[in-house]
DNA sequence: AAGTTGGTTCGATACATTACGAACTAATTG
DNA sequence: CAATTAGTTCGTAATGTATCGAACCAACTT
C-alpha cells in the first residue's frame, strides 16, 4: 500500500490534462489512462485503480470500460484469480497515431470543402486567399502522408517484435 | 434579407462542429466563425450575424468578443456608419497553424517527460516500448519542424502580399 | 446457504458551461 | 429632448456532463 510520490502524482495530472484536451476523455478517464502509462506494474487491478484515483467504484468501472472500448486500455486475467488487471493497450502509441490520422482526415475533408465552396460561391474571396487556403490544404495532405508512413513504420516494428 | 440556402447552412454546421472540437470554441462561437469563413460578403454586421445564427444579442456580443480577442475575427467600420463589420482575421490560417504548433509543442513536451520518467522509473517498460516511445517523439519533433517551415512560408507569403 | 469479493447498472446529485433576457450606455436622428 | 440604433453587462435559466451511492449480479469461500 505504498503511497505514490508527489512528483509522480503531478506528472499524472499533467499527462491527464493533455489527454483530456487532446482526446476528449473525461477527467477521470484521462487520469486513469495517465496512471497506467506511468505505472511500473504490468497491470493494475480495479481496486488498485480506485485506491490511486480516489474515485468511486461506479465511476472507475464506467471510465475503464470506455478506455477499453476505445482500445486505449486492455486487461488480462490470471488463472485462479477473478480480478482483471488493466494496462495500456499494447498498441497505444499506434492507436494514438491512428487517432491523429483520423482527426487530420476529418480536418482535411472540411478544408477541402471550404476551399471548394469558396471557389464556387465566393470567387473574389477565394482569389484573395487562394494561395493561403491551398497552402493549408497542402500542408494537411503532406501531414497525412507523413502520418501514414510513420504508422507503417510502427506496424512493421510491432510485427517484428 | 435573402434566406441562406440549405446546403450552406449544413456546411456551416459541419465546419462549426470541427472548429468546436479542434479549438474548444463554444458552439455559437464556432458557428459564427464558420459563417464568416463561408461568407461571400466582406464583413457581416452584428445584426446580420444575429439574424443568421438566430441567437440572442448578448450571446452574439459575447462570442464575437471572444473571437476577436483570440484574433480569429477582426472588424472594421465605415465612415458615417456606427455598425461594425466582422470578418475572419486576415491571418486566420496562420493563426490556425500557430495554434497547431502550440498544441504540438505541448504534446511533445509531455511525451518527452513520459519517456524520461519511464526510462528512470520503469526501465523494463521503457525497454519494451523504447523504440515505440522514441518513434513517437521523433514523429512529433518532425511534425513541429514541418509546421515551423510552413509557418515561415505563410509569413513570407503574407509579407509580400 | 450465508457471506465475501469483483464488478456493473441505474438513477440522483453536483458541477460547469452556454445561452438568454432585461436593464443599461453611448451615439445618432428627428 | 424623446426616440431609435448599436452594442455591452450581468444575473439567471437551461443544458449537458461527470461523478457518486445504492442496489444489484455473479462467482467464489466457508
Amino acid at each position: 500500500m505504498q503511497e505514490i510520490p508527489q512528483d509522480k502524482k503531478q506528472l499524472i495530472e499533467e499527462v491527464g490534462i493533455m489527454l483530456e484536451e487532446r482526446s476528449g476523455l473525461s477527467p477521470l478517464a484521462a487520469r486513469i489512462y495517465a496512471t497506467l502509462i506511468l505505472s511500473s506494474h504490468d497491470g493494475l487491478s480495479f481496486g488498485k485503480i480506485i485506491q490511486i484515483t480516489q474515485a468511486s467504484k461506479s465511476s472507475v468501472s464506467c471510465n475503464l470500460n470506455v478506455l477499453v472500448q476505445l482500445h486505449y486500455v486492455e486487461y488480462y486475467t490470471k488463472p485462479g484469480d477473478r480480478k482483471r488487471y488493466f494496462r495500456t493497450s499494447q498498441f497505444y502509441i499506434k492507436n494514438t497515431m491512428e487517432q491523429q490520422r483520423h482527426s487530420i482526415d476529418k480536418e482535411l475533408e472540411i478544408v477541402k470543402k471550404i476551399n471548394a465552396f469558396n471557389k464556387d460561391h465566393n470567387p473574389e474571396k477565394f482569389k484573395n486567399e487562394k494561395s493561403l487556403g491551398i497552402l493549408f490544404q497542402e500542408y494537411l495532405e503532406e501531414h497525412r502522408h507523413k502520418i501514414n508512413i510513420k504508422l507503417k513504420e510502427i506496424n512493421d516494428f510491432q510485427k517484428q517484435a
